[in-house]
DNA sequence: AGTGTGCTCACCCTTTTTGGGGTATTTTGG
DNA sequence: CCAAAATACCCCAAAAAGGGTGAGCACACT
């Protein structure tokens, strides 16, 4: 028996073995209930507003849209709805896209079935349900490369080249002269062995200096 | 008993009953013990080579040095040490500070004795313990804002702007002429309502359109 | 005492970039 | 078809970028 505050979910899943699992998995919870599963993101945004789900497990290798970029067009048409990835990808530049469109969280599928539920749980009570490696991966996004050729007085000023600021207005920001500040960039360029702001930003990034 | 393999922890807090709280509970379980548990930052830091934990509980507020600016110290000591922050402080900047200069994991002092094991389990798992409310904000800070008064190409233009790129550089990258860019700068600047580079990156970084 | 590194500042030079003004055409989506 | 968006072009002056060279000062390390 639902309860009568029963989360609404949907799945898109194109595995249907897979999919079923899931749907008799979630609609065993007397929290959430399974109002639709599609085995693609067209058919699935083209239903949204008429679902209307508090949740949606998603995919993301599905026949013609993919996951991710069904996430931005779901969150379009209901901005409240909590949107998990559920997919076997461990990737960086998925992961990291999928939070970029708007995922809620992140799951491998090989999480426990009581893992499952108690991710839906999380997202009520205000969390982001991710998987061990996920989460490690989010977190380690944040961390800097200690190990860097750069003195801290040129990661200061590589910082804010990198946020668009020009020469004379670092200068004042540091309380140093311009031309002090023109010796640090040249410095950078050299250590880094590049020959352009774009160039030394992109390097510094890459290599989380910055 | 304690495992051949029982993984070190010191513990910085110096709030004595909650210290001791801590040092008492972690060494109920046979896979961690507890080698020193220090009330400030500097003492801790003292020691650490010879008390060579795997993993650190560290609290933020403490006399003298911040639990924040001692983890970068620790982790140049020992890089492989696994710094989790345990407080009372669910402050957006004190989250991503810590997270940036080298912490593993940010539990909420709140978090049930059986959870802060558990976390420490994930450590070793390759994950990375949060608290809910910390995982939330820690995905929430990838969500861009999808309510943004630029237009897609604008939004491209203005990313490649934050990167560094030129007007040409930006030019050559969407196969556009650069006058077009220029039109494009010209209108993101009317619309967020500044006359720089660094104001628009700023203003856009800040409102989430980048 | 000498060496090296980091931070600071200065002056030279040229080229590129930027921002602001205006105008206009084409493309696209509803 | 209309409006919005994207595209392109003109002119102009100020600012910024980059590259070269040199040099003083403090601090640490040997």
């Amino acid at each position: 028996m639902k309860n009568a505050m029963a989360k609404k979910l949907i799945i898109v899943e194109d595995d249907v073995i897979i999919r079923e699992a899931f749907v008799t998995l979630i609609n065993q919870s007397s929290d959430y209930i399974v109002v639709n599963a599609y085995s693609n993101a067209e058919d699935a945004i083209k239903k949204i507003k008429e679902d209307a789900p508090q949740i949606c497990l998603m995919d993301i290798e599905l026949p013609g849209m993919s996951g991710i970029d069904a996430i931005p067009k779901i969150k379009a048409i209901l901005p409240d709805t909590h949107v998990v990835v559920v997919t076997v990808y461990e990737n960086d530049d998925l992961v990291f896209k999928a939070l970029c469109e708007g995922a809620s969280g992140y799951l491998t599928k090989n999480t426990p079935s009581a893992k499952l539920i108690e991710s839906l749980k999380e997202l009520d009570s205000g969390g982001a349900p991710m998987s061990t490696n996920i989460a490690r991966m989010v977190v380690s996004s944040f961390h800097k490369n200690r190990q860097t050729p750069l003195t801290a007085r040129e990661l200061e000023v590589l910082e804010l080249l990198s946020s668009g600021k020009s020469y004379s207005t670092i200068a004042t920001q540091l309380f140093i002269d311009k031309e002090t500040v023109k010796s640090h960039i040249k410095n950078i360029y050299l250590k880094l062995e590049v020959h352009s702001k774009a160039e030394a930003i992109e390097k510094a990034r890459k290599s989380k200096y910055i």
